[in-house]
RNA sequence: CGGGGUGUAGCGCAGCUUGGUAGCGCGCCACGUUCGGGACGUGGAGGCCGGGAGUUCAAAUCUCCCCACCCCGACCA
């Protein structure tokens, strides 16, 4: 039994400065975390039940889906990673120490290497596989900002598990598996989830979804169809293509005199305003130009090349989404030094001209979807004040290939069924990820099949934010009376509050509550502090967040007993001698 | 890493412009009153004013450097 009059716990009257996000806010408000360090925190007890309930939650579901788990060191050796390449991939994102001898640690961002190591230790044959296995452990990242107390820490603890298979079939299957464990695993939390498509690409896998919490103050950015289930990750979205054009009979392209038109919008300005320039039936609008911006990439080699991406001049060029094309390379501006080297670009005046690995630049030139074959454009005509028109692709320019960097709007076409995305904000709170062959190849990690040949195994790896996980539910549940857990993760089931004079009547028929209910299997809390006011505990018990609030006092006199639901706020008078069992039955259903 | 903001008692904040005794509310302790929606009185405890250097007779206050936190951006298997 929980006794407030002893529970190490203080909640504040006040909001703490330096929370801007309501589950953070709350959190430490109502005492169940403190902040210890950047980006780490102190589960106080109240908030170290609620975790260890999400987290028996998760177990519970993977140990039913007939995952195994284990348990790594968090603290490990370079040469693991080293073999990977992630010692150096991973840049400024890990933690790393030395021994007293000087050899390097890494505080384990994440576990990949060393579970696939571990069965490549232990396991040499096909009849061994499939194999699913599974940690909760904490995790360790030096993120450049952690912020929202637990929703972006650098020490948080995370649910990995990863699967190994010997073909595509059991990997397709064992993904499904986990796809299924993490269903019900956030059914059981109670917390809302959308599941969307995301990127793969960068890590050779060929599927990978995230289970986002749809909130606002989630960092990721997703979109969903407004009419089908498409949902997908801003980075993994793949527009559609329009229907080629016929090349016949098109305009021939035009080279025009637009003076000081740097820009899109003078651009268009201008040529609404030129009789010569004008469309015959309508304005000229920025998505009648092809906007085409050059950046750099800096590969993980350390070498730096430059890309040109051709997207619609009515968008701009989203680095999430380039990057996410162009991984593990990084992004990086095209500065006026780089301007300076390469004489065939004119700033603000660049066309398909100069553009594409066959032309005077030589910088590979990517286009985004929409421009297909027949689609004619206004742009830059690779002289300073003048652009081109009718520029039509097939016919004038031939780029190096596609690329998905245009930024998504509210609105645009679902791939799927053509009616309109909107955008939303969520919360990763798990990821699930064909991982394949990727890290097995570098490790070595082989098994010999039916035929006594060496076969590479293929990999899955999946993961839930477990401390997020706790910082999620309590964002999807909170109203402004204080934080709202569901039951099966809420600290306590009833939350007793005892109103009046330690030698009124209430406060030994609230201890006689309290037991009978624990006798009945009922988690209890009891606010038997004395002295404290009414109001303070009724506003405590509603920060707090346990699902159902029992009331001694006044109604004592009448022979009742208050219970209200937090969540909805409705109270009912129960008679004394039936209230066991009204609440044991509201608890266990 | 760039831009903006903030660091003063456990929490929330004032004081800084114009240098001179460190304050308020909540919380905490003692006693008394009160007891169904964040009660009241009286008396208390609690501070290296984020850290360091400097200017000055004298620094929370002025100057320089550093650190931390919050917000926006960059970054984030």
């Amino acid at each position: 039994m929980l006794r407030l009059s002893t529970l190490f716990l203080r909640t504040l009257r006040e909001d703490p400065a330096d929370a801007e996000v309501p589950s953070h806010r709350l959190l430490v408000r109502a005492g169940y975390i403190r902040r210890a360090a950047p980006g780490g925190y102190t589960w106080l007890p109240l908030g170290w039940i609620v975790y260890r309930n999400v987290e028996n939650i998760v177990r519970a579901e993977m140990d039913a889906a007939g995952f195994q788990e284990v348990h790594f060191p968090a603290l490990l050796p370079r040469e693991p990673y080293e073999a990977s390449n992630r010692w150096t991939d991973y840049g400024p994102n890990v933690f790393r120490l030395k021994d007293r001898k000087g050899a390097d640690f890494i505080l384990a961002p994440t576990h990949e290497e060393v579970f696939t190591l571990l069965v490549k230790d232990l396991y040499s044959s096909y009849k061994d596989l499939p194999l699913h296995i599974y940690q909760i452990q904490t995790k360790y990242r030096d993120e450049a900002r952690p912020r929202a107390g637990l929703l972006r820490g650098r020490e948080f603890v995370m649910k990995d598990s990863y699967s190994f298979d010997i073909d595509d079939a059991g990997l397709e299957r064992s993904y499904e598996q986990h796809r299924e464990a993490y269903i019900k695993t956030f059914d059981r939390l109670g917390l809302p989830y959308v599941i969307v498509s995301a990127m793969s690409g960068a890590m050779g896998g060929s599927a990978s979804e995230e289970f986002l919490a749809p909130i606002d103050v989630g960092e990721d950015t997703f979109v969903r169809c407004t009419n089908c289930d498409y949902a997908a990750n801003t980075e993994a979205v793949q527009v559609r293509r329009p229907d080629p054009i016929a090349l016949d009979g098109l305009p021939g392209a035009l080279v025009v005199d637009t003076p000081d038109t740097p820009t899109i919008q003078t651009l268009v300005d201008l040529m609404n305003a030129r009789a010569d320039l004008r469309h015959p039936d309508r304005d000229w609008t920025a998505a009648d130009t092809l906007k085409n911006v050059v950046v750099k990439l800096k590969h993980p080699d350390g070498s730096v090349s430059a890309l040109a991406v051709g997207v619609p001049g009515d968008r701009d060029v989203d680095l999430k989404r380039l990057e996410a094309q162009v991984g593990p390379a990084e992004v990086g501006t095209f500065d006026a030094e780089d301007f300076a080297k390469n004489s065939a670009l004119v700033k603000g005046y660049i066309g398909p001209g100069a553009l594409g690995e066959d032309n005077s630049s030589g910088i590979r030139y990517l286009v985004d979807p929409r421009i297909v074959e027949g689609s004619a454009w206004i742009t830059g005509a690779d002289q300073p004040g003048h652009h081109v028109m009718h520029l039509t692709m097939g016919r004038d320019f031939t780029p190096d290939g596609l690329v998905e960097a245009a930024e998504i709007t509210d609105g645009d076409p679902c791939p799927r069924c053509g009616s309109a995305l909107e955008i939303a904000k969520g919360i990763e709170i798990g990821h699930i990820f064909q991982l394949g062959r990727r890290y097995a190849t570098v490790l070595g990690l082989n098994v010999l099949d039916q035929n006594g040949k060496s076969q590479v195994v293929t990999m899955g790896s999946y993961g839930i934010g477990v401390s997020r996980a706790v910082a999620a539910v309590a964002e999807t549940t909170l109203d402004d009376k204080g934080l709202c857990w569901p039951r099966e993760v809420a600290p306590a089931d009833v939350h007793i509050v005892i109103t009046g004079k330690p030698a009124e009547d209430t406060w030994p028929k609230g201890e006689a509550i309290a037991a009978a209910l624990e006798a009945r299997g009922l988690r209890v809390m009891l606010d038997d502090r004395p002295g404290v006011s009414p109001g303070v505990k009724f506003k405590d018990a509603e920060l707090v967040g346990v699902p159902t609030i029992v009331v001694v006092g006044k109604g004592l006199a009448n022979g009742t007993i208050e219970v209200q639901d937090r969540r909805s706020g409705d109270r009912a008078d129960i008679p004394v001698d039936a209230v066991i069992e009204h609440l044991v039955q509201l608890c266990t259903t």
